[in-house]
DNA sequence: CGAGTTCTTGACAGTGATCAAGCGACGTGG
DNA sequence: CCACGTCGCTTGATCACTGTCAAGAACTCG
């Protein structure tokens, strides 16, 4: 096994409590390794996979940040999500085999290509992993409908604070600061998933920042008063 | 076999081709009806699930129609979609073993209830029954990316034309017109899904009666012009 | 038949979009 | 290392779409 073979493996990665499941005993966790066939760098801007692709396999984050949109047929594009390290990107194409979304490296980015083949193989001779597929394609549902209430029932503030929570709670999952942030996305990006326009991004960002409740330079973002923040999108939370 | 039992059967179902894989050898066919328990009536109004109530059990409509739904603490709601004849529900709760939405029935409506435990377990055994539980979940995701474009980017009359050319679509592909349809839902409930207020929905449902569009007469809606609905959300095409 | 629910329509208000201008950061090349 | 150009961000002024409030009509169901 070369030393890279060894960085590869899903057995000896960092990220596996993110993306895979846990419960495999030392003997199969070996063939565990299987699902993954490489790994692929995407450098910023680019396309991991676009809409009308030929869907093949899914993708695990090992470094960077992407965001994936889905366009209509008159050119508006929408962001549908914000992916980090460990999370898994290309569900949409199992539906019908093509990708109906595009994913797009924010920054640098590096990811463990997984063939959904060796994924449906394995996920049949173990049923932990199996498990581990539905629930993430669970959590994805689960996510989107929480999007919808987001973009259906929020004004604007509520919706950029409970971006920000959201984000900054994922990032403190993988070790990072529970408070401050480099935002990977640009304004428009972060308008685009919440369904606002730039410049009303912008005013929100504004608004927190004159009331004390985060501190903003740019692409930096450091929550004050995460409470103030909380109950920006849950007013009947203060009583 | 009692008569009952016959009729329970996916192997004898007329929707199997709507919630259930093709491509079965006959042979295996009647494997098949081990996923589906029982099967289980639902009144109108009546919850199928709730949120926060234990998970087990996917669910195939066999008659009726649902909603579902989920609530912020805040006690706002958010429909996130519509199902009918042979849609599968339930999908939401494998992530966290909890159901995460409502499923109310907007009418009288039978499903077959299929313990979760059996579908994986039969998914193990007929890759073909696995790929379709894959399918089904990934058309989900899609699903709500769509309706994520809906909110994030289309105007109310965009919103209503897109939601009544999706619910006549469907309705046809189960034998009705493809022209006519009746309402399940209160225009309060579409403005939910839309994310817009019912006196907005009621409002373009008038402006479509007038611009002669669409025939309404409450919950009856009839498309006079499905072309000229089409064009409304995707006002490009019109060259 | 009557009570309650659902739907329609009108008047007005408010949130966020649009249009516009200027600023600031960053990167590239001289 | 600095100048300049580009891209992203901020802020202001105005507008338009949708929400809110209200009243009445139509329908449903017991």
């Amino acid at each position: 096994m070369t030393p890279e073979a060894i960085k590869i493996a899903c057995s000896n990665c960092n990220l596996r409590e993110l993306c895979m499941p846990v419960g495999f005993n030392p003997g199969d966790l070996q063939r565990l390794d299987e699902v993954v066939a490489t790994r692929r760098r995407v450098k910023q801007g680019e396309h991991l996979f676009s809409n009308g692709e030929e869907f093949t396999s899914l993708y695990a984050i090992r470094t960077g940040f992407f965001k994936t949109s889905v366009s209509s047929e008159d050119g508006r594009e929408q962001v549908t999500g914000f992916q980090m390290a460990g999370e898994i990107i290309g569900l949409d194409g199992i539906v019908s085999d093509r990708h109906s979304c595009n994913a797009i490296a924010l920054e640098d980015a590096e990811v463990c290509v997984m063939p959904f083949a060796n994924v449906e193989e394995l996920s049949r001779e173990f049923p932990v992993l199996q498990r581990h597929v539905h629930k993430i394609m669970s959590r994805e549902i689960v996510r989107e409908n929480g999007v919808m209430m987001l973009l259906g029932n929020m004004r604007a503030e509520e919706r950029l604070a409970a971006f920000l929570l959201n984000l900054v709670q994922r990032l403190h999952a993988r070790g990072f600061s529970q408070s401050e942030m480099v935002l990977r996305m640009t304004r428009e990006e972060i308008g685009s998933y919440l369904g606002l326009k730039l410049e009303t991004v912008s005013r929100a960002f504004s608004r927190f920042s004159e009331d004390g409740i985060i501190e903003v330079k740019q692409r930096y973002v450091r929550i004050l008063d995460p409470d103030a923040l909380k109950k920006v999108f849950n007013p009947d939370t203060c009583f």
